[in-house]
DNA sequence: AATGAATGAGGATTCATTCAT
DNA sequence: TATGAATGAATCCTCATTCAT
């Protein structure tokens, strides 16, 4: 192991660690609002040294971007051990949640901002990440009927219907949409229990449905 | 393009001109990218005369935020004289996805954008006729339970579960994201109509929840 | 009296309002810090009139410059009454140190302020009254020794000296750092009359000449 | 040796290159009428470049400040070899106005300006030099009196009145007033010679004081 | 590989001023 | 006479980015 590989592997390290920083501060602060000099300072290094990792800003997006598909999509493939397609639907749901309020950052990148700016076209390719993802799901939704769930209904459609409900949940809730309306009627301080119940709730609905 | 010409469009609708081309720039860009240069310019002004009518950035999102709600609240007012209040939740729902598709750029100032900072208080006036179109869906779901809909459930989850399947469908069409996972598989080029069938199915289940 | 009279006499007065209205926001705001707006909205006038009135910023100052050594010399001229000169020296004194501390704004224009911009040559102008100022306390200071004061001194070294202590103390008091040194020890809250007894001890080494 | 030596001296440089330009430039035209702007122009930099070696403008002042009493008390210090306290005063008054002329913008921005809002803090840190300056003063008046001089006069207003004087007789030559009067009726062109011989006026009225 | 220095472009605002009405 | 509307130029300041070292 020669110094080109320890070289190699800081290299990689300080490429993590940028993304890292990146994401943490795209949190707290928003996309716009988090300039490249915060991201270095908060590695210790200085703005120039982003550089010479990352071409410019929207090369860090989108780095987010692929990364952060990868790792949903890892959270989704461990489900593959649950045999029993609705169960493996539930916990699929329970996962995409527990996924965008870990990194809501993350979640907001895959799925809320417009894809950023010059990078359309090799935001495409990324989605091809998206696509498996929606498959996974559309693929389990179809077993699940294959064992009498949700008689009647198009596979395709009811995969965008659940999809669409997930997403609703997590995004009113990292916007803080939620928290205006339940604040303003709550006897719940806690959003992610309320988050938590509002889905088993969704379940239920779709339970119910085998009947 | 002279000063004559631009003297020529009505000024008086200049407030409003620039509410527009303000909704269009935040939806596009998002509010932190949207300069006071980048309106004037879109309206054909100088920077400083969108300071004759609004005075700051913060005045401009604050009112159209309150236009948006006002419009929101009117398209449910309408729903008032359908008396089933199934037939009614089936309209709210419509209507909520009618709104959403026709002004995409208000729907998401709305529901989307996590309220600019500063204006927080503001916001929360604001979201008072939020809540009240809550309130509406709330009082809608529990009439329902009251001819037998939803057994069992809660009223307050399961109209935030509804809601969020809501918001979910219409941000993932407005994003663009539900654009991406269609056309890959799409036998359908037509967003809308695609939206309105998970819509469909959507409600499906809804109604299967009776027995 | 026809309608022309009572419009001149009202033209008048909004040149003293404004005048006035200038002057009160310079002493709070400081010159530059005072906008034509402010001026125009403590008059509850639109900025243009402003124009009706006075070509612009500059000509203002020029009027309150104007004005500000009319109202000097009036305050002197009052003294032409008092017999004894050294008497009269002293009230002199303690005119100069009231008009400084009831106008401080119009003090520092008179003699802080460098010759605001363009209005050099004005100014060179305007300072005929000045040098009339001057003079005054010069002829009195003579008068002083013909009567046995200030033996053996140069009559306008001393006046130079006299004036240069007026002015040191009413500037040091106006700019604040009196207030400063003052405050760091003192059992003495009220600067006004520590300029008071500074200036009675001054006076008190100028008595004491005599002999 | 070299490169790294040769650096900090150059960023050494600029940092005293600023304060110079911005001393002058505050002096000719006010602390409010200074732009970041116009400093930059004046050594030849980009605006932004000022930024990297001042916070914002209050920076700089503020280090203006801090050098400009540590001059000052400099030219103090010397005179502690001075034993005769009547003679060491005299001297102080001569170092004064010799530090006044030598530095008039320094002068003016440590006692004329009013301190620049927001640092008001900072400027009363500054000012424990400036206070220490008056102490300085305030103990060679007693000592004089322990000697003989200023019978019956309290130390502490004299010393403002001595402070006073100083101070009128700086500001009215800096500011050019003092030029205008005496122009008008000079014999005299130069005015520090003017200032000189009215000085030692003033000093001829504190010596007759003793008898 | 890392960075200190530098900057051009652009951010929100403010203001003196003009001009048509 | 008075002003509403408009703007160009200026304010301070921040930031992504480059480049010589």
């Amino acid at each position: 192991m020669g110094v080109t590989e320890r070289k190699e592997r800081h290299k990689e390290d300080l490429k993590k660690d940028i993304l890292t920083a990146a994401k943490e501060l795209f949190t707290q602060k928003g996309y716009e609002s988090t300039s490249i000099r915060a991201i270095a300072e908060k590695i210790e290094y200085s703005p120039a040294t982003i550089y010479l990792y990352y071409k410019d800003k929207n090369e860090i997006v989108h780095a987010l971007h692929q990364d952060g598909f990868r790792l949903l999509v890892s959270h989704f493939e461990v489900l593959n051990t649950v045999s029993n397609p609705f169960e493996r639907l539930k916990a699929m749901g329970r996962a995409y949640i527990h996924f965008a309020m870990q990194n809501p950052d993350i979640y907001q990148l895959l799925f809320v901002m417009k894809e950023p700016l010059e990078h359309v076209a090799n935001c495409f390719e990324d989605w091809h990440e998206g696509d498996r993802a929606f498959d996974i799901l559309l693929k389990t939704v179809s077993e699940c009927q294959g064992i009498g769930y949700f008689k009647g209904l198009d596979a395709t459609m009811l995969s965008f219907s659940i999809w669409s409900t997930m997403h609703g949940m997590c995004t009113l809730r990292i916007t803080g949409h939620l928290g205006h309306v339940a604040i303003a009627r709550a006897n719940q301080l806690d959003l992610d229990h309320l988050i938590g119940a509002a889905y088993e709730t969704y379940v239920a609905t779709l339970e119910n449905l085998t009947t």
